[in-house]
RNA sequence: CGGGGCGUAGCGCAGUCUGGUUAGCGCACCUGCUUUGGGAGCAGGGGGUCGGAAGUUCGAAUCUUCUCGCCCCGACCA
């Protein structure tokens, strides 16, 4: 057992903190609210971008970069987008040694800015769609921060998309919403519900928000990434008109979608235990650490090492880049080792001893379930990727299996009620209801929102309005 | 921003109420020896303007005021 990290079930938040501390993925920053990714948490990162970029690329998306600042004003063109981000704005007042006449907000999301540049750039049904992506950083001061999911400074992509119809704006919507879902599900192994937001969780502005939800290993809920049809509410705050086939002016539809370095707390509340981090092989920047064990330093520098360096050569070769990693810290003892790679959360343990030379042999040791497994030396790289794929594979049914059994239905308020209070976790029900509805709701069981709407359309009775006709809702507590 | 807790070595803490030699302890770190396949033992050693600022005092980690930060619980949110 580790001895640096707080079981999960003595204190979850601070087993949280502690495993990214371990595991050396971030670190407080001098200003409240914002953190640094420490390399180890980069990688991380920069293999989830890669992931997406990739995918965005696929759909025939393109980035670009927009300013960091933007214009105050153009916050108040978009009377909900403006009522929205308010009060997280962070604004730059003073510049060059002067009062600016007009402050500069720090950019928390970007439609405005690109919105203003979508009108310049559109002039005709031809330039369209246009499909841009970003990849920054962005503000939202933040009353209440944790690292990774809720700091005051974020990475993100944020996605905008200007169409001829509302039709293909819609279309453009839900397909991003379903690659997030993919690779959210296959590279990050977090399962998650894609599904529309109720009219009380939706994004400042918005016509339509879809996410991903996910359950953490709290079960409480986490949005892991949202995608916005906008109709022409941003059209019209900021002009953006162009030509149509009729030769008459007429308003884009546009969308937005994001997902943002919260990610990676997903990626840690959905698979970490009380020994530490637990990272997909997908997405590992180390995916089998190799190491030399012996009683005697020499030879475990002199003899081992260089077969070490063998195998993990062949190792990067077949599994198609640097993400073996060999560990020399030769002084320390073998417990000692193990735990370092153990808390990094590596998926795969090669041990290389002398007992292991001597039968042929290397022992793998998995990270998902502690399982070891002598392999003979020929057969290490094959075993190697399988079991890459096996722990890929469990990560996502053992998350999955956990959301499954702590998902329940209820049939009426007082059920709902009794279950988020006693049980936690997500629960069903079918819901029509105001805003007004949704905010009782959350003041009268302690927290619970409603997180999605389940996809497919299953109706029934509201709990809340007893109308027909309500869609089926997931309620839970969330982050 | 409201309620509660807390800032003393990298981490975890004692000391603060009742001011007074040189500010301690455990883990971690460094050196040596013995150990070594799921967090070793012994010995020696390095490291602190006590979160910061101002004040009271002959004297402040300790008292006063202000301030910054962290954690937990609420309201707000990717």
């Amino acid at each position: 057992m580790a001895r640096n990290i707080t079981p999960r079930q003595e204190n979850y938040s601070q087993w949280y903190l502690d495993v990214i501390k371990a595991a050396g993925l971030a670190d407080y920053a001098p200003v409240r609210g914002c953190m640094v990714i420490r390399p180890t948490g980069y990688a991380i990162w920069e293999n989830i971008q890669a992931k997406f970029d990739s995918a965005f690329k696929k759909t025939g998306h393109v980035n670009a970069y927009f300013p960091v600042l933007i214009p105050n004003s153009f916050f108040q063109k978009e009377a909900e987008h403006v009522e929205g981000f308010a009060p997280e704005l962070a604004m730059v007042t003073h510049a060059g040694g002067e009062k600016l006449e007009e402050p500069y907000a720090v950019r928390p999301t970007s439609e405005t800015v690109i919105g203003y540049m979508y009108s310049k750039w559109i002039q005709s049904w031809r330039d369209l769609p246009v499909l841009i992506n970003q990849w920054c950083n962005v503000m939202r001061w933040e009353k209440r921060p944790r690292l990774f999911l809720r700091t005051s400074e974020f990475l993100w992509q944020e996605g905008h998309t200007a169409h001829e119809t509302a039709e293909e704006a819609r279309e453009e919507t839900l397909k991003m919403l379903g690659v997030y879902r993919d690779v959210i599900e296959n590279e990050l192994a977090v399962p998650v519900i894609a599904g529309e937001k109720t009219a009380g969780e939706r994004f400042p502005g918005a016509v339509d928000t879809y996410t991903c939800e996910a359950m953490m290993s709290d079960s409480k809920a986490l949005q892991a990434g949202t995608s916005h049809f906008l109709g022409q509410n941003f059209a019209k705050a900021f002009d953006i008109q162009y030509q149509n086939r009729e030769g008459e002016l007429a308003y884009c539809w546009t969308t937005s979608w994001g997902v943002s370095t919260r990610l990676i707390g997903a990626l840690i509340m959905t698979h970490s235990d009380d020994d530490g981090l637990i990272i997909p092989p997908r997405i590992a920047p180390v995916k089998a650490v190799i190491l030399p064990i012996s009683k005697d330093e020499s030879i475990a520098a002199n003899k081992i090492l260089p077969i070490a360096k063998e195998l993990a050569a062949k190792l990067d070769d077949s599994l198609g880049g640097m993400y073996t990693k060999i560990d020399t810290d030769f002084h320390a003892r073998p417990a000692d080792r193990f735990f370092t790679h153990l808390q990094k959360g590596v998926p795969l343990r090669l041990e290389l001893g002398e007992k292991d030379l001597a039968a042929g042999t290397v022992r793998l040791v998995r990270r998902d379930t502690g399982e070891k497994i002598d392999v003979k030396s020929e057969n290490v790289i094959d075993t190697v990727k399988k079991l890459l794929d096996d722990i890929q594979a469990n990560l996502f049914t053992r998350a999955k299996n956990f959301r499954e059994d702590n998902t329940y239905d209820a049939a009426n308020y007082d059920e709902l009620k009794e279950i988020i209070n006693n049980k936690g976790g997500f629960v069903r029900a079918y819901f029509g209801g105001s805003i007004e509805d949704e905010k009782r709701i959350k003041e009268e069981t302690g927290g619970a929102t409603p997180r999605v709407i389940l996809p497919g359309d299953n109706r029934g009775k509201c709990f809340i309005t007893g109308q027909d006709n309500a869609r089926l809702t997931i309620f839970a507590k969330a982050y």
